[in-house]
DNA sequence: CATGGTCAAGTGGCA
DNA sequence: TGCCACTTGACCATG
């Protein structure tokens, strides 16, 4: 019996990230390390320290268990996984790091605890990733970069399925040019390998210059079929005339009947802080608003600065009971 | 050991 | 032109 409502936070946890030193210190799966820390000389001459990348992973990964753990005990399902636990995978093979035996197994045994205990693992590359850039190299870069993502999901066991969604923007529209842009995408896509593909999502953009949910639905999921991703909050910058209801439920089309739609809620961090100043599309600490689902069952992955804070503080107030099953 | 300046990547909006 | 915002703090030099 699932719940008609799974909440979930994106790649930190407040609590296990500050845990004090005198209780095991930090939790992470971000540790990363500055460029000019693990490259010696230039960008190419290969003549880089994976030895210390591969600590770092491993470390990561040993943390990622910890988080699932700690998820799980806390009834949350829904987890976005951050796109660091290999810092700087797209410039090597994952299994040219000397610990990937070590890694390897540890990301299978979290991939098997996931699944043992029904949590969906997903993950959102950054705004880097361009698939439908005019610059080849940009579109090269991204490429590798998507693969790596799907390749943690591999290790970790996950059989490719948009449950296991690798969610990215279009992200650019150069002059408006959705036409061509969209070409570019899909010629894109179609290099990737089956397994991303069969992970790939797109999210609706937070500018009107850019790509609303019913553009993503005309231009890329009627050609592909690809999934969307409905971001509440962004919605509200692009709604391009439809309702949010209407917004939500068009994406709600595009998920196969197997896979749970699965949408991204935010709030505003200018009204939140009283602020004009700040971008009308910067994320607030808490939210609280009640998420709207208009009758469907969704997962929903809370945007929110204070992380996980926020999704326990959202059950407060909005009277879920200790396993975060709405009273 | 705490702090704060700084850090890889693309794109677009704004002062 | 340079900052901010997005997927995300964490690193690390300095005192």
């Amino acid at each position: 019996m699932t719940e008609k409502v799974r909440l979930g936070y994106a790649c930190v946890n407040m609590t296990l990230t500050n845990r004090p030193k005198k209780l095991g210190g930090r939790v992470t799966t971000s540790r990363t390390a500055r460029k000019a820390t693990w490259q010696n000389g230039s960008d190419d001459s290969k003549d880089w320290d994976l030895h210390l990348l591969g600590e770092r992973t491993l470390l990561n990964a040993n943390d990622l268990l910890h988080y699932l753990q700690w998820n799980n005990d806390h009834n949350i399902k829904l987890f976005r996984l951050g796109s660091e636990l290999f810092p700087w995978h797209d410039h090597y093979e994952l299994n040219e790091l000397p610990q990937f035996d070590d890694i390897s197994a540890k990301l299978l045994e979290c991939g098997d605890y996931a699944k043992e205990h029904g949590i969906r693992v997903t993950t959102h590359p950054g705004p880097f990733n361009v698939l439908g850039s005019p610059n080849t190299e940009v579109v090269r870069r991204t490429i590798i970069s998507l693969e790596r993502h799907s390749e943690v999901f591999d290790l970790m066991g996950f059989e490719p399925s948009f449950e296991n969604k690798i969610n990215i923007h279009v992200g650019g529209s150069y002059g408006g040019d959705f036409d061509g842009t969209s070409k570019r995408w899909i010629a894109g896509w179609h290099k990737l390998s089956d397994n991303c593909k069969k992970r790939l999502v797109l999210e609706n953009d937070d500018k009107p210059s850019m790509w609303s949910t019913q553009m993503l639905y005309d231009y890329f999921h009627k050609e592909i079929g690809i999934p969307i991703t409905f971001d509440y909050h962004h919605h509200s910058f692009h709604p391009d005339e439809l309702s949010e209801e209407a917004a939500l439920k068009l994406a709600a089309t595009t998920w196969p009947d197997n896979v749970r739609q699965c949408t991204h809620y935010s709030e505003s961090r200018a009204r939140e802080k009283q602020d004009p100043k700040i971008r009308a599309q910067a994320h607030s600490d808490y939210i609280v608003d009640e998420i709207n689902t208009y009758g469907l069952e969704l997962d929903i992955v809370i945007e929110a600065k204070a992380k996980e804070l926020a999704l326990l503080e959202y059950r407060n107030i909005y009277a879920y009971n200790k396993k975060g099953v709405l009273l």
